[in-house]
DNA sequence: TAACCCATGTAACCTGTTACATGATTAA
DNA sequence: TTAATCATGTAACAGGTTACATGGGTTA
């Protein structure tokens, strides 16, 4: 489980909010990570109990008071630590792949028509990623240290996306064919029955 | 949340006990879904309370006595409803992604071991897949369609392996690159400034 | 004889989601 | 005036993990 690490790691740069930090975990960091507020407020809580960050009162005009968070020394340690330790590979957990498994009981439009929906989806995040990167990694090998780390994980959620799109293509086309193959081994068969 | 949706999906062809359910879900299924066998046990008493499966119990002599879950109409009738339904894409969620995103504060070579490690495990879930392929999904166009649609999940899992290892490959690369430019530049200042 | 496979489960705990709650400011 | 944004939280519930428990059969 990540989420006290990821916390730790988008403070590492800048202080935040718990309103900033959940913003952030719905929008562009959100390709490898998410959380809702109720569950960062928690947390935040439980890290500054911790020592590993530290709350500083933000009184706003205009606005409701807010606290900024930082990482403590104490908390990039151990986030250093963390980081050092062997990590195993997430699988997937896609509800797409569950309703695919079991696809043969639904209708083929039904389930070409998710293909599609999931294509969509995926081809809209991947222009959002790809919108930030031109903005703001378009000269990777000049980044600072931070921005090249950065940018390889907005690249790995590029290739996620370009995998999804890659094989939603592929089943689709799949499905057709095969079905298409299957009409027309049909209509072979009535030809040799007349 | 797909948990009892995937657990339907599993039965629909034939029936499995609790322990056939976990194994799969651990082995070749993995990669689409994932439980613990505590889960699955919990899971398929409320399935058998809500009418969805029925247990038969199996009495085998040299082994422990087990239950054989088969599913029924109306879980297939739901199954065919979930499908249907909307569904929203799942982001990544991956630990490594987050320690890359910190990445600067740890040793450049932590973060190659952890690349390499993570390529050499998506390997071998890739060469587990293509072999499955080989061995049971050889000519896909003539499979059942049950098994076209497990043919697709099976893709999906070998898109995604193969994803992860063009992203490590590619952000090694980027990493002993611009390093070594680093160092480079480094000597070239330093020649300058003699 | 030690470790692993088969087979099922309970209990405690932690993580994540949904619903509820407040209240000022700003844009349509 | 309706909705959205900023900003923080509580409470209840559902989902997932870890630890514990049992016990015969098989393999090294």
């Amino acid at each position: 489980m990540a989420l006290p690490h990821a916390i730790l790691a988008a403070l590492i740069e800048c202080p935040f909010s718990g309103y900033d930090l959940a913003k952030r975990f719905d929008g562009s960091v959100g390709f490898f990570w998410n959380a809702s507020h109720q569950q960062i407020y928690r947390e935040l809580s439980k890290l500054e109990a911790e020592g590993l960050i530290t709350a500083e009162k933000v009184e706003q005009d205009g606005r409701p008071n807010k606290k900024l968070y930082s990482i403590t020394s104490a908390g990039k340690a151990m986030l250093q630590e963390w980081i050092a330790q062997p990590a195993e590979v997430s699988p997937v957990k896609d509800d797409l792949l569950v309703k695919l498994f079991a696809g043969h009981i639904a209708p083929r439009e039904t389930i070409l028509q998710k293909l599609k929906e999931h294509y969509q989806q995926h081809r809209a995040k991947l222009e959002g990623y790809q919108a930030i990167a031109q903005q703001h990694f378009s000269d990777p090998a000049q980044l600072s240290e931070a921005h090249k780390f950065q940018f390889l994980t907005l690249r790995a959620g590029i290739r996620h996306e370009m995998a999804w799109m890659t094989w939603c293509g592929e089943a689709m086309t799949f499905l057709t064919e095969t079905e298409s193959n299957y009409q027309a081994s049909l209509y072979v068969r009535d030809e040799l029955s007349e």
